[in-house]
RNA sequence: GUACCCAUAGCUCAGCUGGAUAGAGUAACUGGCUACGAACCAGUAGGUCGGGGGUUCGAAUCCCUCUGGGUACACCA
């Protein structure tokens, strides 16, 4: 596509010697309204070099500028100097690419194939996965779709929580309580079961805490019945866990969790003694970062154990040496901030100059009405039952509005799972929020199922306007205010993205679709798409397809599918 | 106690590396289906950008400070 504002930069830089090319182009901005311009150039800054007023520096740069073929006007306003592009050469330049790329539209090669880890969801084993692993599952696999468009290799992790103290309860537990049939019949409800008559009995109990040290220290020392139940936990655990990925349409190349790293320890605790980083400290290892603000890091417990600092510490080694990745990305909640940026000096301290290349992406909290979320206290939602009732209340919706609709429950889940996936990342990661079923099972205004209805509105325009990617185009029938307010969405896509990844946030490629959304709406709501011109509808049909495929991109990056009917 | 994060319309949130009159959705009120899909569109109303200083030609945006809320800080993860 043509590139308009570097075109801004060289006209500028062409007539002015006193800045460079980037220096201008990074001053380039866009007015808070297309009715201003596309790009602006302000002239305040010069005001110092040429020792002249803004708005005098404006209107002589507009002087010499005088026209250009890329651009309709160029006009002073005040100290900043405006350009308004063809929208003709907008029109041709984004829909023609559209045309011919399809649903690689705003892809590219960028990564350079370059690996690229993505570490998410990561529940516990033996727990419920509940509403508050939504974040990481649903922003991990979001952000693993966007490098994986931008042209890196891409592994996803799933850092299963399955080891430590915990397992050792559980095995307990088990041992006294237990029964494997009723388990079977429904894993995660009766562990959890378990795991919570352990805790309170414990209470009164001290000497149960005891025994969960000695299954857990059993598991390490590799006793067989205490591997073969967690293995058996382990796999229930997980099969419950798939249940939820399948719906979501999520997957892992490597489900390797805190277990897997557990013979790996030594190495590292060796490596770090032999690199005098950690020292002795009431008994304990550790690291003193004092210096770098922050309190000491425990390496090792009294009792010879290690701690998941240590664990990650390994996990990143082990990947760096398994993946050699360029950049090792960990989709955590913001509670472990301290967490990571502990370890991740502790591994720089060690000498390994990649510790720049893992990266904490934190987020905000999610909490219930009556308080945190404790599963513990019952305080607990279950995502299964949040994707459920979305497809239900979708499934009612169509029953009402599109009783004929084929192939009703398929539908009904992309939908129900599309407004889930949707609100949860319609907004930055960091804001905190409080989970409530009106705003999730909210269908109108900026939700997905408002896109996915956009989408499908298209879709239906192209059936019935018999739509062919090989007739002509007439794109001034495109130059209209509504018909380039799309143009532009569409045009920006791709650095949109670009975005989304550079800062890791999803949320941009949302708003940007739902902008889409809007502007097409507005479009269609004025304007006859399917006439008997031929000519004009085949160009205006041309935009329709250009739109619904932007759409479609952008919902397939965040996880969410697009109907063509609904 | 120390560190980090958050604070924008009744509610939920955008506001790009400081730039032109602070924007959406929702809730409230009003109008539009004999129309290519009304899960839609158009309109009205709604804000001392938590308070106070400072830097700057210019601050919701940067710095300091106070208030309010959250999170984390040694043998859990």
């Amino acid at each position: 596509m043509i590139d308009f504002k570097n075109r801004v930069a060289e006209l500028i830089s062409g007539v002015m010697d006193e800045l460079s090319l980037d220096e201008i182009s990074a001053m380039i901005e866009v007015p808070p309204s297309y009715e201003m311009g596309d790009y602006a150039f302000p002239t305040f800054r010069l005001a110092k070099i040429f020792k002249k007023a803004p708005n005098i520096i404006a209107e002589d740069l507009a002087e010499k500028v005088g026209s250009d073929e890329y651009f309709d006007s160029i006009k002073v306003a005040g100290p900043y100097l405006n350009f308004f592009i063809s929208r003709k050469k907008l029109a041709e330049t984004t829909i023609k690419d559209v045309l011919a790329r399809g649903d690689s539209f705003g892809s590219s090669n960028l990564g350079d194939n370059k690996r690229v880890i993505v570490e998410f969801s990561s529940p516990n084993i033996a727990k419920p996965f509940h509403i508050g692993h939504i974040r990481t599952t649903v922003i991990g696999n979001a952000l693993a779709k966007i490098y994986a468009f931008l042209g890196f290799d891409v592994i996803k992790i799933n850092h299963l929580g399955d080891y430590g103290t915990q397992f050792g309860m559980l095995i307990s537990a088990f041992k006294r309580w237990g029964d494997r049939d009723v388990i079977e019949k429904d894993p995660i409800k009766e562990l959890l079961a378990l795991y919570v008559r352990f805790n309170s009995e414990a209470e009164e109990n001290p000497e149960l805490k005891d025994e969960a040290r000695y299954w857990f220290k059993e598991l390490e020392n590799e006793n067989e019945e205490a591997i073969e139940l967690w293995q058996w936990i382990r796999d229930i655990s997980l099969k419950e866990f798939n249940r939820v990925y399948d719906m979501l349409n999520i997957s892992f190349d490597s489900y390797a969790g805190e277990s897997f790293y557990s013979d790996k320890m030594p190495a590292v605790l060796e490596e770090m003694k032999s690199k005098g980083i950690v020292e002795e400290s009431e008994g304990a290892l550790i690291v003193d970062l004092e210096e770098y603000g922050m309190p000491p890091a425990l390496i090792m417990k009294k009792d010879g154990s290690t701690l998941y600092t240590t664990r990650d510490i390994a996990a990143a080694i082990y990947r760096k040496d398994h993946y050699d990745f360029y950049k090792n990305i960990y989709v955590v909640a913001s509670q472990q901030n301290l967490h990571f940026k502990a370890w991740m000096k502790i591994v720089e301290l060690m000498g390994h100059e990649w510790a720049k290349d893992c990266i904490h992406i934190p987020f905000g909290m999610v909490s219930l009405e009556e308080g945190t979320l404790s599963t513990r206290k019952g305080r607990v939602v279950f995502l299964e039952d949040v994707l459920n009732t979305a497809i239900d209340k979708t499934k009612s919706i169509i029953e009402e509005r599109n009783p004929t609709l084929e192939d009703k429950d398929t539908v009904a889940k992309q939908i129900g799972i599309g407004a889930i996936l949707f609100q949860e990342l319609f907004n930055q990661r960091i804001k905190d929020y409080v989970f409530s079923w009106d705003r999730t099972l909210s269908f109108e205004g900026e939700t997905g199922p408002y896109v996915q209805y956009t989408h499908a509105r298209a879709n239906s325009l192209l059936e019935k306007g018999d739509f062919d990617l090989l007739k002509e185009v007439d794109f001034d029938t495109l130059t209209g205010l509504d018909e380039t307010n799309i143009i532009r969405l569409i045009y920006d896509f791709p650095e949109t993205i670009l975005d989304a990844m550079e800062k890791n946030e999803p949320f941009f490629i949302t708003r940007h679709i739902v902008e889409l959304a809007k502007a097409f709406n507005k479009f269609y709501n004025s304007t006859s798409i399917i006439v008997e011109d031929e000519l004009e509808k085949d160009s205006r049909l041309a935009l329709v397809y250009a739109t619904k495929m932007v759409i479609k991109i952008g919902l397939g990056l965040l996880g969410i599918d697009a109907p063509d009917k609904m």
